[in-house]
DNA sequence: TTGTATGCGTTATCAT
DNA sequence: ATGATAACGCATACAA
């Protein structure tokens, strides 16, 4: 049998409801008689049934608010959150809302119009911005549940899930050097070398392949930075130029969005065959040139993955009030090659 | 709010209980009532509340049997069923048992043992055997369930938690392929070309990954397969044979166990930067070749996850009635690098 | 300060 | 054939 308050009551001599009150704090409850129930739980290690829980909750509506931006990513997060939803036996009242990246000023808004909509939780995928922390710090301390995801930012929200963007480019780099059987020459496709598109997570792969490759593969010379500037165009243009320039390019990194638009440069040239590509994420377009071996392996952030984890901890800490047992909570890194789809 | 038993029996005018008769086809409910309710049910979408469910259930123990091989996969899915038992709220007489490997009488006998203990199911990682699957099948008549793991067999047990083999294998010439980029030569370590070991999962293996780089890579020319029949001296000294008659080699596949000693050999010809290795599965020992980059990648067929799952889908059924919503069930093949750890 | 009573949803047993 | 009731574990409003 398994220890309920119950059990305990029995043992302390008193009533559960006298258990219950030391276990939550509640006051009212002689020093003697606390020490004696904490003593026994202590001894015979209580831990509160979910179900019941569950059960007594099950009148309550909780109110969660999603404040996305419309990255690529946001679907599949959004996607994650709705499929851990039809999982839950709680009624959910979740609003989703997305404003544009990189738009401070939008997501202030909405993040001031949830604020006064009393909601009981927020998952958020936050700019990066200072204002951004300020709001949510407010929010914070009006007992309001702040859980972030893809993206984190700095203060006391409850927790961060997302993936390790720093393991993710180490991963890439490895996948490289072993395609590259450690030497040739490589290309990386990103974003902006200078701050003019600031993408934390772009910016973060760039570097720490970069970083990577020099450590560990020194014959491998990456030729080129390439900037697409988040624009499918510039990146298909600057891609050609690159395969038409450096026509012995073995290995292709792509860093950034607009995978696509790489593959079509890369098909266009003829280069498919010789030319090792690794990328990120697991969108359709990503995986059609897996399956037709443009793209060679990509590294999977597991997006959907983290919608569901970050809805199911928010109902966790709602429900259970149990707080994440980690932070940041980080999803694997899947290695996708066309055999695992 | 959720469509209850009591959301039911009041559209209904009957009592909660009448509903609960219906529901479980208990009888003693006349036509019509039974076909009004129906319909209601059908209407609103009933779906039994599991916390509900699970407070009932509480008091119940349940006894499962776990029948294993003393196989190397052994650890790991025993661990996957212990941990996934300390996040389940019902009160489980776990019994483990572990017979050797190909030894279809003892494995016989101690399902024969676990029959007449009456267990409320069990968990099976069977020897491959007409015998065994003849005994499955009279326990499953009994209406005892039966959940295979790592492998499978014949007849009708609730269900399979393992890996898809071939499509593991698949993926293990795809990488092999990428890391010799379409050429060279390659070797192959598995048990026995022969059935003098049958091991169904190294067969599969073997035979697959061959199909995969003739199909895919025919510039990959595979000079060898070697037999290391499951002893880890043979496969050292053949492995070590090989290197050094074939000094031209790039890839070694490992299809079977004893990785570490394909590893020492590797090793100790000094060919550890030169060949690209892959292997299976993520031993402690299969781990330290990728720290120490002697195997560049092996694809995990995540046992923890398997022993967990196995468990939590026998549990489901026993608590909720729930079947596995798909048979076999697969985990996902993971890609390991040195990064991913 | 402590105890009582009630309800959450499901199920099993017993009463009508 | 149908209804009433108790029990599971937890939480809480309320009574003593």
């Amino acid at each position: 049998m398994r220890v309920t308050l119950k059990t305990i009551a029995e043992r302390a001599g008193v009533h559960i409801s006298t258990v219950d009150k030391v276990i939550h704090n509640r006051g009212g409850v002689s020093k003697e008689v606390e020490a004696n129930i904490r003593s026994i739980i202590k001894e015979l290690g209580y831990k509160t049934n979910p179900a019941g829980r569950a059960l007594q909750r099950s009148g309550k509506r909780y109110r969660i608010a999603v404040l996305l931006l419309d990255v690529d990513a946001q679907p599949y997060i959004a996607e994650g959150i709705r499929r851990e939803m039809a999982d839950v036996n709680f009624d959910v009242d979740l609003s989703f809302h997305t404003s544009p990246f990189m738009d401070v000023e939008s997501q202030l808004e909405l993040l001031e119009k949830t604020e006064e909509d009393e909601v009981d939780g927020i998952i958020l995928l936050p700019n990066h911005s200072r204002r951004i922390e300020a709001a949510v710090q407010r929010i914070v301390r009006k007992n309001i549940p702040v859980i972030t995801v893809d993206s984190d930012l700095a203060g006391d929200r409850l927790c961060h899930v997302g993936h390790d963007a720093v393991k993710g480019a180490c991963i890439a780099g490895r996948m490289m050097g072993l395609f590259l059987r450690g030497e040739g020459k490589a290309a990386v496709i990103t974003n902006s070398m200078s701050t003019e598109v600031y993408h934390d997570q772009v910016n973060t792969r760039t570097t720490e392949f970069a970083r990577f490759i020099r450590e560990n593969y020194p014959d491998i010379e990456i030729v080129r930075y390439v900037e697409g500037f988040e624009d499918r165009e510039i990146t298909y243009r600057e891609t050609a130029k690159l395969l038409q320039e450096e026509p012995d390019i073995k290995g292709i990194f792509i860093a950034c969005g607009g995978v696509d638009a790489v593959g079509r440069a890369i098909r266009e040239a003829g280069k498919a065959e010789e030319t090792s590509v690794v990328s990120f994420e697991e969108y359709p377009e990503i995986l059609d040139l897996i399956r037709s071996r443009v793209v060679d392996c990509t590294i999977g952030g597991n997006l959907v993955e983290q919608g569901r984890t970050g809805f199911r901890l928010m109902i966790e800490y709602l429900v259970y009030g149990t707080m994440p047992e980690r932070d940041p909570v980080y999803m694997d890194a899947k290695i996708l090659v066309k055999e695992s789809l």
